[in-house]
DNA sequence: AAGGTACTTGCTTGTTTCAAACAAGTAAGA
DNA sequence: TCTTACTTGTTTGAAACAAGCAAGTACCTT
């Protein structure tokens, strides 16, 4: 079903999917798929929180054990990773969490959580990495942070729409990680000219 | 009928907006929209073109006579600005703008347009900046103008999901015109030390 | 110039089609 | 017998389209 739902919605888009044919081509009957999840919103949070999930997964396990600037540019290397694989997994997600803004979404609630998440671990790596002595502890980390985040979502943007420029997508990540090195002062600068 | 489209668009969101209502809330019959744009798609293109040509008069106005730096700076107070006066106008924008990204979408042309128009300004912006001897000619100017296109999309996604919090979003502007001042480094950096 | 006719424009109303939502049912198993 | 997983029937409502109407506007004729 999950299946059916992120093919159709790679294929049609939310408004081109139909309940009736998500059941069907999971090789069910034209009513189950409304049956399950309630409505059609109903579906596509499923469809939201499974891939969220996975990816997750694939974050945690990336980044476990690394602090600072060296956990944000795997992050970014698994993210580019994500998307070059581009199972269409992520693309239904990401077509649903662009979709998310309007007003009345109920998906809002999910994708604004999964937001914050992402600050929130973005904050972690750079605490880590100024609690290990290589970051400036006098930035400030929630712009950096926000930044980060939102250059992801423009990231995410332009591979939605042209996805097949893979090395331009690549480098908008490469180009993410300068800036944030750029962004991330070393600490106490002075050691540099001290051989 | 443009503002009956806007406050609806704003309000229920393009799923829950009908033509029946935009051609009654505009004063006249129900069958009227569908009558003048063809299709609700129709509909939507229409206000996206007026809204885009709305910014973009703003814009040119804004950052003529600028290059380099001070274009780009220019160019982010007048956005952060367009958005803190918030007419719904450039929410309804944004809306369809994000939702435009999925396949089927008829309007994903001319956003796709509005999106590489972005992006050469930001090139000529550079490549003024360079002539004019305040930029590395050396740069990777595309890679900037897609990381500068993609951190303005993260932006307008961050606003469109809080828009209340002002300060957030004029500080990531900020946050924006740091990068681009860390990203675009003067030119000959060596003059520097020649007082 | 006057008056009549065709054509256009702007809008409304009627109708079809199709998806969502929900209610009611069935069959297989615990 | 009760639950679970699923199907089928029905209602409602929106989109799309066709057809019609009324108020111009242009054109043509004598």
């Amino acid at each position: 079903m999950l299946d059916a739902a992120v093919a159709l919605i790679g294929q049609r888009g939310t408004a081109g999917t139909t309940l009736k044919e998500v059941g069907e081509q999971a090789g069910y009957s034209r009513g189950l798929a409304g049956y399950r999840f309630g409505s059609k919103e109903g579906l596509f949070g499923f469809v939201v929180k499974a891939v969220g999930e996975e990816w997750l997964r694939e974050l945690t396990a990336v980044t476990r054990d690394k602090v600072g600037l060296a956990a944000i540019e795997a992050a970014l290397d698994a993210h580019a990773r994500f998307l070059a694989e581009a199972p269409e997994h992520v693309r239904a997600f990401y077509v649903l969490w662009f979709e998310a803004i309007g007003p009345r979404s109920t998906l809002k609630g999910v994708i604004e959580r999964v937001h914050e998440r992402r600050r929130r671990d973005v904050l972690e790596w750079i605490a880590r990495g100024v609690a290990a002595g290589e970051i400036d502890p006098e930035l400030d980390t929630g712009a950096v942070a926000d930044h980060f985040c939102g250059a992801i979502v423009g990231i995410v943007y332009q591979w939605l729409v042209q996805p097949v420029d893979r090395a331009r997508i690549e480098a908008m990540h490469e180009t993410l990680k300068l800036t944030m090195r750029r962004l991330l002062p070393a600490h106490l600068p002075s050691e540099e000219y001290t051989p």
